[in-house]
DNA sequence: GTCTATAGTTGGATAGAC
DNA sequence: GTCTATCCAACTATAGAC
């Protein structure tokens, strides 16, 4: 691992637990066992540390969404496939996540709209995919924008919640929040 | 209203769009068209702030999950309740509800302590409810844990989602919520 | 109750030696 | 590539005049 995928690592991690504008350019320097000055030979400053950190994860989500979109299944099978893309991201970037989920808004400059353009498309597919099931009577007709917010709500919170979960817990996971979120819980 | 109150509002609003690090004494002096030291004639300092916002706002959850348990309905309709609860607290509260949600992690001291209490023990009493509607037959014999999570990714998302809303769609949100959470997307 | 002035600290970032 | 030293701007908070 080059040393300014270290720095980012190390860097998401930090912003996960204190948050972008808490962390300081030498807590971080400090976490990594080195000299603030130090970081300025790998990066430019602490905006472009949380402009990859954030942009990385954020086309992983796109990339994700066009490959569901591109196979010719039912509305429920692509929203299944979603919710488990959620899941795969939560566990493969849970720090680069979080940062993203609650430190998108220090973003500056050409960054911050990009981030605000990608995740403008990707709601807007999730949107179309649940229009298309509605049509298609897959789904109960009712307002999309409630059930885009419903399902999002929990997508994003995964994150949150996968760290403290075992390999068979999330196992269990993937096959009950689909169930969940499209089902329900009522017996 | 008191000078106090202004200024907790004013930086409720604040700390809502920039978060808790990212505001300054100033910042919040100068929305409140005054200099940043006659702050310090109505509250102690930014701490002091902040655990006001939040703590306030906690104990409205504390109070309304009391309410909800006081009477003796069914798991369904408690968990109805508790929904309408959440979409109420999010009309009246919006901005110290979203610095209790992204902010919580910034408290020091006692009022840290004494807001992850007011959570945890929040939270214990939902699952309690989830677990005697189980009992019941009232929902899914499902993972509690998971169904835990997903209600209050939701619940927690309100705040985000109901200022865009007028008020016909909110209380079509009262209405098409508790079915969503609670009987799913599926026809 | 608000102000000016300022103390004392800490922030991001750079210069230049090694 | 890392360091020490440092710049300078910005931070929270206080002192004391009005």
């Amino acid at each position: 691992m080059t040393r300014k995928r270290q720095i980012l690592k190390t860097a998401a991690q930090l912003f996960k637990e204190r948050g972008y504008s808490a962390v300081t350019m030498r807590d971080l320097a400090a976490a990594m066992d080195m000299k603030a000055a130090s970081l300025y030979n790998h990066i430019s400053g602490k905006q472009e540390i949380l402009a990859t950190i954030i942009l990385e994860v954020a086309h992983e989500f796109t990339t994700g969404m066009d490959m569901v979109e591109e196979n010719d299944k039912s509305a429920f099978a692509k929203a299944e496939q979603l919710i488990i893309l959620h899941i795969k991201i939560a566990l493969e970037y849970t720090d680069a996540l979080a940062v993203l989920n609650t430190d998108w808004m220090h973003l500056e400059g050409a960054p911050y709209q990009e981030y605000i353009t990608l995740r403008k498309e990707y709601e807007l597919d999730f949107k179309k995919i649940l229009e298309s099931g509605i049509k298609a009577g897959e789904f109960k007709a009712m307002n999309v924008e409630t059930m885009l917010f419903n399902l999002l709500s929990t997508l994003r919170s995964i994150y949150l919640w996968i760290p403290k979960k075992s390999a068979t817990e999330v196992a269990d996971l993937k096959k009950e929040l689909p169930q969940i979120l499209l089902t329900g819980i009522s017996s």
